[in-house]
DNA sequence: AGTCCCAATGGTACTGCTATCACCGGTGCA
DNA sequence: TGCACCGGTGATAGCAGTACCATTGGGACT
């Protein structure tokens, strides 16, 4: 004789699970929570009723009995729009199945504003902070984090700083394998376009690529190298450059994907046929990668599991700080997986 | 004197805000849901307090409180990821702003994989379904749908079916509405590269295309229209037929911007001046479209609206079936733009 | 055999907010 | 003047879980 009064919610509850598995409601939230102190039988038993109601656990109703409710910021200036949305799309996720609160804010690109968004996020209270790139390398807004004390991950930074978590791929790592494949392929002049300057990522993949080379017997001080910008558009001009060379690469390695794509553009343009006459590879593996013909051999970061875990890391590492914890933030690397598509093949 | 057992949780509460103001919880909650029984001066008072205290209402404890908690279901098979994950970013932070819980199903191609996914969904349990394109015009899941009476939202889908909700742009408008841009330019003779013609949206956007051509004067019969499949790589079939022509366009709108890129690589390879010797138009605003250089003029979607919209808007037509409501589902039509880059100029 | 301990389980209270209804003083109307 | 009514407000009881502590019933040990 229930008393409902009108406010049905008409999912199955716990308790109704807890009487058709003949327990108490308490065990099944054990059982559901994966706790150890339980009888496999019970735990079968409660697993059976639980497929026969079809019951899901109420998320809000699991956050709010359960311990603490964070409220994360996350802070970004202009990413690229296919990281930011990859990226944002694991975030969502990580915060809303942990029913956690993020709070999103967009800053523009001076230190000035950088700083005024992030005392912005600090006023209304966040517990900790998510930096995507570049914000995780900008000086000002370490600084602002550092002297406030709260929490932060920097992701896909290059150089983990000293106060703040920290998640991505080994840049290095990934460029050096990435340079093997070519290399394994036969190619022994291949070309690179460096990324931004002002992001460390940019020397890491360079040197990854430098020493496959120095690895593989060639000269990585003959390898001819450009400037890039992360951009298409710097992608451009540099392979212009590159292909207008006497000793023409018979592969370029971009440092990431936008550029690699204006590679493939200009290698069109000039009349080449890629893969036969020109091997390209990029880094990212953002949507234009597969969207382009012939599709782009590239890493591929993990970018909404970044964002998974730059979430699940900055609540660690709150409960770390309020736990008085010791020692340094942590620190996760995330696996890398080269994506072998149409654009790369032996040399002609 | 407080009893908090451990589990402390410091947020500021209703309650803390309440006696500050000197009111009783339940006039607060009146205040922050807009609720019209409030005196303003008790307002007022409120909402000082509530900035005094920096209080953000608990999402978690205002859904559980709340009335229902609807469970929705995402069905997607491979539409481009670009629209997937901009779409689910709009209707995760739906879904999570409003408390309400979104699973998401991912199914392959075909008829029978397709069904299975959905009736994996309807098994959990889940009140409605959003189907985003290419689903939300597949028939096997219509008809699906429609036996098993489960609110849909149809996104972007061209023809608005009889049981379902859409979100959708105008895309004949759309279209008339780019080509107007083109004539405007002078450009008079304008090739058209068709979309997938299991799509209805793909002749909504032809006929655009078309009738603002009769419009202008000029005979929608002879302009120069090839079949795509909305791919890049159709997009290089069709850029190719078209520039080969005698009477070379001066102008190409292609239906979506995958293969607009596709055009513009075409372009290039053939020592095309973009836009000076020939103007290129897509329609999506995908990464792609800012990406590439010169960056494409192209019709923009405002698709996380869109994922916004489709969640809300199927929370009201299960609500609507609930209470026995009659007639048709609602259908909403959200604001395109025309986006205006470096790809289209005036003829040379 | 008695004691202690620990694993398994249950009971109760509590999370932060809102639905519902009770209440109260003031109108409007008969 | 009396009474129904109504807008503003408060008290209470949940919403669906989980934290915490109590309880129970075997072993392991003395």
């Amino acid at each position: 004789m229930e008393k409902r009064r009108g406010r049905s919610s008409q999912g199955v509850t716990i308790r109704e699970v807890a009487a058709r598995a003949g327990v108490s409601p308490m065990t099944v939230s054990r059982v559901i929570n994966n706790e150890n102190n339980v009888t496999p039988a019970t735990s079968a038993a409660v697993m059976a009723a639980i497929q026969e109601l079809k019951y899901t656990p109420n998320p809000a109703a699991r956050r709010l009995a359960g311990s603490e409710t964070f409220r994360i910021g996350l802070l970004y200036s202009n990413p690229s729009v296919a990281f930011l949305s990859e990226f944002l799309l694991g975030a969502l996720d990580e915060s809303s199945k942990t029913g956690h609160q993020l709070v999103v804010e967009k800053c523009g690109a001076t230190a000035a504003t950088e700083k005024a968004a992030l005392q912005k996020l600090l006023q209304s209270g966040v517990d900790g902070v998510v930096l995507p790139p570049p914000l995780c390398e900008a000086k000002s807004i370490l600084a602002e984090i550092a002297k406030s004390g709260v929490a932060a991950v920097a992701v896909a930074a290059g150089q983990p700083g000293p106060d703040v978590a920290t998640v991505r791929i080994d840049n290095y790592k990934a460029a050096h394998r990435m340079t093997q494949h070519l290399l394994s392929l036969g190619h022994r002049t291949i070309g690179f376009i460096k990324g931004h300057p002002n992001q460390t990522v940019s020397d890491q993949r360079l040197h990854g690529f430098l020493d496959a080379l120095s690895e593989a017997g060639l000269d990585p001080k003959a390898a001819p190298v450009e400037q890039g910008y992360f951009n298409y558009r710097s992608g451009l001009a540099a392979a212009d450059k590159l292909l207008a060379l006497k000793d023409r690469p018979t592969a370029i390695f971009a440092a990431n994907d936008d550029m690699a794509a204006a590679v493939l553009a200009t290698a069109h343009r000039l009349g080449l046929n890629v893969p036969v006459d020109l091997s390209i590879a990029g880094f990212d593996d953002t949507l234009i990668a597969g969207t382009i013909w012939p599709a782009l051999t590239t890493v591929r970061q993990p970018i909404a599991a970044m964002g998974r875990a730059a979430v699940s890391m900055l609540l660690d590492e709150v409960k770390r700080r309020r736990g008085g914890g010791t020692g340094a933030p942590a620190q996760q690397l995330l696996r890398h997986t080269l994506v072998e598509r149409e654009s790369t093949a032996a040399p002609a």
